[in-house]
DNA sequence: TCGATGGCTTGTA
DNA sequence: CTACAAGCCATCG
């Protein structure tokens, strides 16, 4: 059974402002969880922008504020816990067009998930533990993670140890890594 | 259906 | 150290 999230599935969007950076989220009015985040933006209009341009049918709401505390401060570099459970994990299935096939996707995230707060893992050995050698492909999956600093793709690297890409610019990512303690030499992480 | 495209990796020069 | 080619594989148009 798919749902067509856009005619049936309204998001509500809640933002807030930390030191000039507007973080937006947007949450399922049906299920009540998480659907997308987006990482900070310099304006208010593009942060509200790229929730809904993927969800156009929405509506802003101070409602989630609190929950976007947690997220501005997870950009901070505190080792906020969020459980999973308030992610919608929903939103990979009706792209995934074979059922009985587990997402790749989906798997690519939990198992990001579980990185610890401040420890790195390389693409090729998260896809290893899938039992998997897209290594390329878990770039692709985490590029597209709707739940940036929550999953904290960020803590993936190359396995030369250099920065790799992020969404929000590699800057950003050696930024979110030094932040929780990792150190970084050049564009390089030192183990 | 099929080619093009990546948040990659390894080998070679 | 850098540069480039080839291999890789899920996803997208």
């Amino acid at each position: 059974m798919i749902i067509l999230k856009s005619a049936v599935n309204k998001v509500i969007i809640s933002y807030y402002q930390e030191n000039g950076l507007f973080f937006s989220i947007g949450i399922s009015s049906i299920t009540g969880k998480i659907v997308k985040i987006s990482l900070p933006k310099r304006d208010e209009t593009k942060a509200i922008k790229e929730i809904s341009e993927e969800y156009p049918d929405y509506e802003i709401s101070d409602k989630y504020e609190e929950l976007v505390k947690k997220i501005t401060s997870l950009y901070a570099g505190k080792d906020e816990k969020l459980d999973l459970k308030i992610l919608d994990l929903d939103v990979f299935e009706s792209k995934n067009k074979s059922p009985d096939k587990t997402s790749f996707m989906r798997d690519v995230l939990l198992q990001a998930s579980k990185i610890p707060y401040g420890e790195v893992e390389t693409y090729k050995s998260l896809a290893e533990k899938l039992g998997s050698h897209a290594y390329r492909a878990v770039g692709t999956a985490l590029r597209k993670n709707p739940f940036p600093l929550i999953i904290p793709c960020h803590r993936v690297i190359k396995s030369d140890l250099t920065i790799g890409e992020y969404a929000g610019g590699s800057e950003m990512k050696k930024l979110l890594l030094k932040r929780e303690g990792v150190t970084i030499k050049g564009d390089k992480v030192l183990l």
